[in-house]
DNA sequence: CCTACATTTCGCCACATGACGAAATGGCGG
DNA sequence: CCGCCATTTCGTCATGTGGCGAAATGTAGG
């Protein structure tokens, strides 16, 4: 692997891991919600969020079926905590960030075991079936 | 252009721009001195020089043939400081920069104007001819 | 054990990127 | 104005990366 600096800067340095970072600023989150607000397929999710916790930038936690992204204490890398207070910092004003929190608002207020089961037709807008 | 925080990170992400830019700290360089430096071809060092600039985390100055680059007062990326800062604070036990600091020294023995007639097998250790 | 389902792994494709050499550019000295 | 030389631009190639869908994995619940 490169050196642990080049890889928190790469991983954080992709559009769509900065959008993830952005969005686990609010907590801990599932694959599934991940996908949910980004709209991208769960493999693709799953890559990206693999990558960031190869980059020492989240952890995950088993819970049931369901795996839980959060951001890293920074002691797996030592430059996490820098990269990511960094990015805290920043981007909140950036249209892409907004629109991914408001969508975050609405796929937290289905319950976890619901939100998959849900149609792509229906994604845009969430509801308990 | 992507966003400006995330052209700060890629641009320093990358570990031969990683590497002039840890060169650059030292004070500025003209464009064959770093190419000295690196070993890569001229039009290689160019490109990332060029896009460090575009990031916003270095600037060029022109004098007469040479064009010298240093480290960006961050005036143009307003995230350029903490990256750099960052930068700064890490890797100065890398191998590699170790090595490219020692080898800036002896490109720095030489003046400038001898320093890119010297043939390519006596690049390990220049001398003025 | 068998199914269901969240997640990952794998194979693929399109595109971005880093490297080079050759040719173009642009200032300096004649 | 002409050539020299540092630097850039251009074209090309190999490799890396992001996206997807299909198949594998692993856990919960019957």
């Amino acid at each position: 692997m490169l050196h642990e600096l080049e890889a928190a800067l790469k991983a954080a340095g992709d559009p769509t891991r900065a959008r993830i970072l952005k969005l686990l600023e609010d907590g801990e989150l599932c694959v599934c919600q991940v996908q949910a607000v980004l709209g991208l397929a769960p493999s693709t999710v799953s890559k990206h969020l693999a990558l960031l916790k190869a980059a020492g930038l989240v952890a995950d936690r088993r819970e049931g079926r369901w795996i839980h992204y959060a951001l890293a204490a920074g002691d797996r890398n030592p430059y996490a905590r820098d990269v990511l207070d960094l990015l805290r910092a920043s981007l909140d004003r950036e249209p892409r960030v907004v629109k991914d929190r408001r969508r975050l608002r609405e796929v937290k207020s289905v319950p976890v075991d619901a939100l998959c089961a849900l149609p792509p037709a229906r994604r845009r807008r969430p509801r308990r079936a």
